[in-house]
DNA sequence: TGACTATCCGGATCAGTGATCCATATATTC
DNA sequence: GAATATATGGATCACTGATCCGGATAGTCA
């Protein structure tokens, strides 16, 4: 790749980002480019679709969640870590509002740009379910991809302004449906360690 | 009205309902002009905006599951109630495609079109959940406005193609978490007299 | 029956979107 | 410094919802 190209790319990487933080993933792509100070062609030939651009934007943060979910597996309770890397999924996606269509969209899609990270973010989610459901902390009848409707319905939730104050007390309710198990106690102190106080 | 006016308006309601049945609720305003012979300056006079023409679209539907809230608090039990209650509404919203996104913009919106609908039925909604409430067969942490998120949420999972296989799974996981309050029973199908066999 | 007027109609047009084409400008190489 | 491979962006296309306004027509009154 030529010099001027990589950095024109590298700036309309680092507008896109600002661009789509304020105003969701639907920004036109003609602002994008008119505010890199470079023309609509330009921005479409390094990124031929928005889903291509939003995929070399959102990579980084995909890999974070997925080392994230590794890194909680050694770390914490099996209870503790599924749900705080929920919790850290739903918290994420409120920086790109709009995102979960499109990776809704794209987890189906296989020749979607951000196909393959969707799929990556989903297996580590089903490893953690995997591990608390092993370890009877979660009902057994979810697996990993109901695990990625579930923070896909919460982090919609958190897009919509007349609903997104619901979001975090909606996400314990959701959370407590995972970790219900059979054979958990009564005591609603016990059954959710989790919630917030 | 004049007679002619009215005959072209009964029309495109008619064309609108079967071009949002198939296509969603965001179908191009002038493919259902063309449909309906008619210009689509005469379709934008008859209803200004497309919340407008969803809302004479839609406002039936809505009355309709006002009113069985109405039946279901005297003919069935308060958990019946609400979850058959709520399982029809998430059933209503998959006859349109997209509907979702546009009640939770109305519910806020008091200019909007919509916003009386939405307003009855989350109204509709949080008389059921009281009720369950009442006879401790609800947790009582969550109100109307929760209740309305949630539905929103579980439509939309059935308007994601990815997503929607495992929305009637998941209505039961919500459903779970909504019927499951502290007093109740440990075993599974005391806790859950609701769930599908 | 015939004419008049208030009302309704729809083609033309506008600004916006993403996408595509191609002549021009420029970085890299020899 | 010249040649060439590559990057660039203005012009354009099809599409969206919205608006304007000259022409057609229905309902009314004589």
């Amino acid at each position: 790749m030529r010099a001027d190209a990589r950095k024109n790319r590298d700036h309309l990487l680092a507008v896109a980002g600002t661009a789509v933080t304020e105003q969701g993933v639907d920004v036109s792509l003609r602002d994008i480019a008119r505010r890199a100070d470079v023309g609509l062609a330009t921005l479409l030939r390094h990124f031929p679709t928005r889903e291509a651009l939003l995929d070399a934007l959102l990579r980084t943060s995909f890999d974070e969640l997925a080392a994230q979910a590794a890194e909680l597996e050694t770390l914490s309770s099996p209870e503790d870590a599924l749900v705080s890397w929920l919790r850290d999924c739903v918290a994420w996606t409120t920086e790109y509002r709009g995102v979960t269509v499109l990776m809704a969209a794209a987890i189906e899609d296989t020749e979607s740009a951000l196909h393959a990270s969707c799929v990556t973010l989903r297996a580590a989610g089903a490893r953690l379910l995997t591990r608390a459901q092993a370890a009877g902390m979660a009902r057994s009848d979810i697996d990993g991809a109901d695990l990625f409707a579930l923070v896909a319905m919460l982090a919609w939730l958190g897009d919509q302004h007349s609903l997104a104050p619901r979001a975090d007390h909606l996400f314990e309710v959701v959370a407590s449906a995972i970790l219900t198990s059979a054979g958990s106690s009564d005591a609603e102190e016990e059954r959710r360690p989790w919630a917030r106080s």
